[in-house]
DNA sequence: ATAGAACCGGAGGAAAGACCTCCACTTGTT
DNA sequence: AACAAGTGGAGGTCTTTCCTCCGGTTCTAT
């Protein structure tokens, strides 16, 4: 039933051409743990210390090569998923599975792109998030049964906690190694239904120098630094 | 001393020319807002109704159109920060403020990304910010010292807050106005230093529809839809 | 050993997008 | 009326991305 190697397979691959497909695989996961899914085939390729022909031969397009990729990595978040349900304190569970996913996002801009776009991953891993779902619904809902999560959230918000937890990895890569670690707790204060005091941080704060290098380099903005020319014109 | 309008003009626009002049800053200012300084300014031109040469005379590159542009709106945002810190209740004060941001991170992704990057704005803005951040550093210290805000909150956290809450708005977008208000309570309960309960979350629920769409189209990912060839291969 | 299928590399085609220039033509001003 | 100032928008240039093509190489079956 793997698709990744039909039945009847129509034929093995040459020793050396399995060889590259393997390295290919290996060099995909790399750069786009690294780059996440923006990378390109032919970085893969070089990375892969192959030519981007070969790539392209092996795998038609990027989306085929992404969707052979992660179907793996979506399976280990529905694993932590499975984890944290089976957490008889709900909250825990919803904690440490909100913390997982945020280093797995860390360790892997692929995966976290994977996890947190739907455009890519047309046929598996969208039945993968299908599947994923429902045990948020009922982690939610036990959660809040026990008490601990603010009864006014909803399985829906998870989304949106994961993309802001996400802007903070993303703004703190390259800046300090797990600087996000900070932000998660915090976040995770508002969630709780109520609180006496505070979720204790144990990731000191970002100086002003991290904080000045990581608005400088923040990804999402930093083409507009290509063009700095600002030769003056008389009637500005 | 201000540099929008030197001391010895050396000559003023002809008046047609005024005119445009005005006619694009409107239309940069709309189409910003709108698309995020990620806008053409061939685009700006087009919704002006002139031809992009015409703004190239006037301002000699994207760089200085932003310039002349935002600095009016960090204007404005210093004074949020002067109300904030006006208000004898600091706390009260940062809730205002951060929800405030949030607003005219909403109304004009120009300006957000204005605020976020550090990128724009090489001179003037440069200043504003820094006058900022001594106000959000008294701010934080006040909200701390009437026991409201949590003790171990930095004002160099406020920056990834905002770029949270950031998030949430640009998730949001064109699938459900003020989505983000929902998400705004949620992140102030994790800096209040302890509760009784939550705050009330006026802003209703996505729904699985409003999410899925959000997801869509959610920007920074979009770009992958583009080829979606999914030709297969024999040897995949 | 050798034929020939399978495979490889990487230059470069194609398409898209962004910034900006150029210059024939129009318009305002004196 | 003369001419400086202004205008439009086609298109140059540059960059980036995806992917194809094909001459040359390597494996493998006989």
């Amino acid at each position: 039933m793997d698709p990744t190697t039909p039945p009847a397979a129509p034929r093995p691959l040459r020793r050396d051409a399995e060889l590259n497909r393997q390295r290919i695989l290996v060099a995909a996961k790399e750069v786009f743990a690294e780059r996440g899914l923006e990378a390109t085939l032919d970085e893969i390729a070089k990375h892969a210390g192959l030519g981007v022909g070969t790539v392209y031969r092996r795998f038609p397009n990027k989306e085929a090569l992404i969707d052979a990729l992660f179907e793996e990595g979506f399976a280990q978040i529905l694993e932590l998923t499975e984890q944290a349900l089976a957490n008889p304190d709900a909250w825990q569970g919803l904690v440490g599975l909100l913390t997982r996913m945020a280093e797995v996002q860390a360790a892997d801009f692929g995966l976290r792109d994977v996890m947190l776009s739907e455009t890519y991953g047309r046929d598996r891993i969208a039945q993968m998030r299908d599947r994923i779902k429902p045990m948020m619904e009922r982690l939610v809902e036990r959660a809040q049964e026990q008490g601990r999560l603010r009864a006014d959230f909803r399985a829906t918000d998870i989304m949106a906690v994961q993309l802001m937890i996400s802007a903070t990895v993303e703004f703190t890569h390259g800046v300090r190694d797990g600087g996000w670690r900070r932000y998660v707790p915090m976040v995770l204060d508002g969630l709780s239904a109520s609180r006496d005091g505070v979720t204790e941080l144990t990731e000191p704060e970002l100086g002003d120098d991290d904080l000045h290098s990581a608005m400088q380099c923040w990804p999402r903005y930093r083409r507009g630094s290509a063009h700095v020319d600002v030769r003056r014109q008389q009637d500005l």
